[in-house]
DNA sequence: AGCACGCCGACT
DNA sequence: GTCGGCGTGCTC
């Protein structure tokens, strides 16, 4: 059959392809056939679901027929499929999969393989639609004698209350569906099933809050902020508030404004479970539909929370990285909170960032985009310096307290002492001041390594630039990247001390010894370890906050977003194994890590105190941090990645060889790098191309992992010689060949 | 990603 | 002589 032009669709399918497809579409079909929905497409030998991305025309080809029509309305609008795009070429990645990964999970119909006729095959999935059975009097009632008894009470009620769903029934009534089917036999009730949504807050209620006053730097944020959004142009803004400077204050006024001109909200927080708070805050200010979409929320949950927001039934979304892709329509504003967290990046399969992803939406939306965080990544302080960003500072904490005050102990020389005495007096002194302790220790997934406590060197593979894992039972350290080793060296390979140690003190240890320390003190600790299970946080949280825990110890996680109002002290016992990653960021991280733990401090009239013990006191994340001074740390930062050539001033991109069974790694790298240094020359572009390293193969657990990182003075060259690689070099199967278009987190 | 086609070892 | 291993290639 020939095609006629107007009939021909063209189709993403979400499998690993870099291609699109074109169907033609039966004239039973067409009606239906609209951008935005789903289809089911033969594919090869097999039926799948494909997205439609419009019409298509001028092909002459024989094409093969759409088989269904999957959808009865779109799931995406064009200007979602716009962003879509963008975010295909952007990371690299096949359209498809980018559609399935903006949509919610569990709604796509799976293809089954098909037989000979290519029909038989059993779809599986889809929908997952909720509804509860609906009753009401019948429109047209049989004449026949209304029943006696129990049925005919029920058959009143009806015909009062127009319908009433089966569960309210139940409670007026007791268990009546011996009657209902009964009257429905008669035909005197009619049933119908509506759709219902599976609501997460259901059974919680809010007592509503008004707008609070605002100090002077508030004020100013959200008057700028109201202008943009009174524009009606993409405006981006940095705003830049220490902990407990009150910014989602900001966010609230500004959404408030937003609302009533009839546009939406989108926030975005990296952690939504750990974060109930913020959306308690929103549900207090706003009578208006507010969605929540992370990861926390059954299939079901999300699929419903995307349902209303699809049909415009909410204002505000309020979600995890992925919500920047939530069916929101007429965004006014988009909040990325704490843009600086990590978790706003996706490092699996899509690998994208929903950080750089809001700018891009808000840039299409013609919205405002802010960016919140009283630590910002170096590369967003740099946009706002350049005046990509506005930055809008609220320099002071709403408490009127000022900052901590920082002291910084130098832990060289004192080999095997995990506290030293100035921290273990702070401790003591706060604890007779009836002060709260936080103790913190970043000891997350890094097991021993060395370091010299007279110079601070720390053993290194001369391959991989990450630290050396000592094996005990080898008595060696070994390379978890590529498994160079050297035995257990007895002095310092730099300086000849003998004072070398293992780091590596957990939190588990640090816990023994404070209580061994501190016998009268109530200890607790926080880590992924105690909190684990539901409510784990909640419990420690609450003692704490009921002044039942004298000295809590804790991770990472005591950084994030908890308030701790009685805490008068914070110990930092290491910020060693932060500083130690590879990764160029190490010095940005820690710097971060330590000006959240100063939020933590102070209380009442105290300001609070920070101790924090280092092998490099000199290191200027840490001074810098100790001084309070913001601009200063970004200052010195920024002139050496200038020097040494890291983001900002070059874009980085990484490739990977990532999969289960390769006959030769080395090889298949070696033939990647070939195709690499091929392309570059083709490009004539200054790509410059760090490794592969002498061993570049990585293996860990039967998986390998073989990565190299790209960097370039513009990013166009560095993307063309990405793209130009994805279509000429093809992995062998069981390997796949993943692109990290930002930076990435080793190396 | 599937699923086929295609060319080499141990079995009814 | 076949059944089956997974290497390579294609899917509008």
């Amino acid at each position: 059959m020939k095609n006629s032009p107007s009939d021909i669709i063209e189709v993403a399918i979400p499998l690993p392809l870099d291609t699109t497809f074109l169907y033609r579409v039966p004239v039973e079909l067409m009606p239906r056939t609209e951008l935005g929905k789903r289809v089911l497409v033969p594919f090869g030998r097999r039926r799948v679901t494909g997205y439609v991305l419009g019409f298509a025309t001028g092909e002459e080809r024989e094409l093969r027929e759409v088989c269904d029509v999957l959808d009865d309305t779109p799931l995406f609008t064009r200007k979602e499929l716009e962003l879509y795009r963008w975010a295909s070429s952007y990371y690299l990645h096949p359209l498809g999969e980018v559609i399935k990964a903006a949509l919610p999970a569990g709604i796509n119909v799976q293809s089954r393989r098909a037989d000979a006729n290519g029909d038989g095959d059993a779809l599986t999935g889809g929908k997952q639609v909720k509804t509860e059975p609906v009753y009401g009097p019948a429109a047209a009632p049989p004449a026949v004698d209304a029943p006696r008894g129990k049925a005919s009470l029920i058959l009143d009620h009806l015909r009062q209350a127009e319908e009433t769903t089966a569960a309210e029934l139940r409670g007026i009534f007791g268990d009546c569906s011996l009657q209902l089917r009964r009257l429905r036999e008669l035909g005197l009730v009619e049933v119908e099933a509506r759709e219902i949504y599976r609501d997460p807050f259901r059974d919680e209620t809010v007592t509503p809050d008004s707008p609070l006053a605002l100090n002077a730097g508030q004020s100013e944020a959200r008057d700028r902020i109201v202008d943009a959004i009174d524009t009606g142009r993409f405006a981006p803004f940095l705003l830049h508030g220490v902990t407990g400077s009150g910014k989602t204050e900001v966010y609230l006024q500004t959404i408030a404004h937003l609302l009533n001109k009839e546009r939406t909200a989108l926030v975005l927080v990296p952690e939504i479970a750990l974060t109930p708070q913020l959306v308690n805050r929103f549900r207090r200010r706003f009578r208006c539909g507010i969605a929540v979409l992370h990861s926390g929320l059954s299939d079901g949950e999300r699929y419903d929370e995307w349902r209303r927001i699809r049909r415009g039934e909410v204002s505000i979304v309020i979600g995890a990285r992925s919500a920047i892709f939530a069916p929101l329509e007429r965004i006014g504003m988009i909040v990325v909170d704490e843009e600086h967290e990590a978790s706003y990046k996706q490092s699996e399969g899509f690998r994208y960032n929903a950080r750089d992803l809001a700018l891009v939406r808000g840039k299409m939306e013609h919205a405002c985009v802010v960016l919140g965080t009283a630590t910002p990544q170096v590369t967003t302080w740099h946009a706002a310096t350049t005046g990509k960003l506005a930055l809008l500072s609220l320099p002071d904490r709403v408490n009127g307290l000022p900052m901590p005050h920082v002291e910084v102990i130098d832990a060289r020389g004192h080999k095997g002492e995990a506290i030293l005495p100035p921290l273990v007096e702070g401790i003591d002194a706060n604890l007779a001041g009836g002060g709260q302790t936080l103790v913190f220790l970043n000891r997350r997934g890094f097991a021993t390594w060395l370091t010299c406590e007279e110079c601070g060197h720390v053993l290194r593979c001369p391959n991989c630039a990450v630290t050396l894992t000592y094996h005990q039972r080898r008595n060696r350290h070994v390379c978890h990247y590529c498994d160079y080793a050297i035995p257990a060296p007895s002095v310092c390979p730099e300086c000849g001390s003998t004072q070398v140690t293992h780091l590596g003190l957990g939190t588990e240890r640090i816990e023994e010894l404070v209580r061994e320390r501190f016998p009268e003190a109530r200890v607790d600790r926080m880590d992924r370890d105690t909190t684990r299970g539901k409510g784990g946080h909640a419990r420690i949280l609450r003692k704490v906050a009921e002044r039942k825990t004298d000295i809590l110890i804790g991770t990472q996680m005591v950084a994030k977003g908890h308030d701790f109002p009685g805490i008068t002290l914070v110990g930092i016992v290491s910020v060693e194994s932060t500083l130690n990653i590879p990764d160029y960021r190490s010095a940005e991280r820690t710097y971060q890590l330590i000006t959240q733990l100063m939020g933590r401090a102070g209380r009442g009239l105290d300001a609070g105190k920070v101790i924090i013990q280092t092998f490099n006191p000199d290191h200027y994340a840490l001074t810098h941090a100790g001084t309070g001074l913001l601009e200063k740390f970004y200052t010195t930062e920024l002139a050496f990645r200038q020097e040494t050539g890291y983001p900002p001033f070059v874009h980085l991109a990484a490739l990977c060889l990532t999969g289960t069974a390769a006959p030769s790694v080395e090889q298949e790298s070696a033939v990647l790098a070939g195709h690499l240094r091929t392309l570059r020359r083709e490009l004539s572009s200054r790509v410059e191309i760090l490794g592969p390293s002498p061993a570049p193969l990585t293996k860990l657990r039967g998986r390998f992992r073989w990565q190299t990182l790209l960097k370039a003075p513009e990013r166009p060259a560095l993307h063309r010689l990405l793209a130009a690689l994805r279509s000429s070099y093809a992995p062998p199967s069981g390997i796949r060949l993943q692109v990290d278009v930002d930076p990435v987190d080793l190396m």
